[in-house]
DNA sequence: CCCATTACTTACTTTTTTTATAGTACCCTA
DNA sequence: TAGGGTACTATAAAAAAAGTAAGTAATGGG
C-alpha cells in the first residue's frame, strides 16, 4: 500500500481484506504494475539498477526507483550499495521472495490458459 | 484493463508486458481491488449479488457489479439472470475460474508467510 | 575545466481506479 | 396506492498510481 491516504476509504476497505484474506494481500502485492516483471527478473539473479532498467521494457527510472524501494520495505528485495564512483547498486531477492518462484510459475500457467482461452473464443 | 485510454503510455506499456509475460498478465487481472475476494467467494459456490455484496464488507454495489463485469468479460464468472420479480441474478465460476483455486491457495500460502515474515520483524 | 557514467530525486501532470450519492424498473403485498 | 425487495445505472468527485522532464552527486579521464 503505497501512498494510501489512511484517512480514506480506500485505506480501510483494503486493510480489512488485506488483514482477513492472505490471498488478497499476496495480489495487491504482486499485483501492481511493474513489480512482478522485477521480480521475474530478480528470479534469474541479482541484477544491478540499470540491468533492470534495460530489460524491462517502457520502464521509467522513478517507477523503477519506487517499485525496488517498496519491495526492500516488503523486505522481498534486497538491496546492496557498493562506495564507489559511478555508484554501483544491486538487487537481489530475500529468501520470501525467492519463495515466489512457484507462485510467479502458477500465475505464469493460468495466465497462458486464459489467454489461450479468451483468443480462442474472441472472435468464435 | 478496464478503461484504459489506448493512446496512453500506460496502455502502451500494459500492452507489452502483458503480452511478454503471462504471469504479469495473470498477476494484473488478480491483484485489482476486489477481484480476488469475489473470486474466493465464488470457489465457494453459486452467489446472488446480493449475497456477495453482503460477504464482502465495505465494497459498493457500483463496484461489485463494475468488478463482475469485467470478470464476466475476462470468462472467468458466469452471470445468470432468472426473469423474476424481484430480480434474481446469479453467478459463478467458469472452468477457467475454477481453475484459479490451486492458485488462490498458494497466494494465501505466501501471503501468509509473508505476513507472519513482517510482522515478526516489524519492531526487531 | 568539461564531460561521461550511474543511480537516483524533485516537482509536476496525466491517467486510472475507487468512492459517494442518488436514482430506476419491476411486481407483490398490505 | 404506498412501500419493500433486488439488481442494478448515472454522474460526479476523490484518491491512488503512473508518467514526464529536468535536475543532482561524485569522480576519473581527456
Amino acid at each position: 500500500m503505497g501512498q494510501v491516504k489512511e484517512s480514506s476509504t480506500n485505506f480501510e476497505n483494503r486493510k480489512i481484506m488485506n488483514d482477513a484474506c492472505p490471498e488478497v494481500y499476496a495480489a495487491s502485492i504482486l499485483g501492481t504494475q511493474w513489480t512482478l516483471a522485477i521480480c521475474s527478473y530478480l528470479i534469474l539473479g541479482k541484477h544491478r539498477f540499470g540491468e533492470l532498467r534495460k530489460k524491462i521494457p517502457g520502464i521509467t527510472e522513478r517507477m523503477l526507483t519506487l517499485k525496488l524501494r517498496e519491495l526492500e520495505q516488503q523486505q522481498i528485495v534486497k538491496r546492496t550499495v557498493f562506495a564507489e564512483v559511478p555508484p554501483r547498486v544491486e538487487y537481489e531477492l530475500t529468501k520470501i521472495g525467492k519463495d515466489l518462484a512457484p507462485l510467479i510459475a502458477q500465475l505464469d500457467a493460468w495466465g497462458r490458459k486464459h489467454k489461450k482461452l479468451v483468443n480462442s473464443t474472441k472472435y468464435a
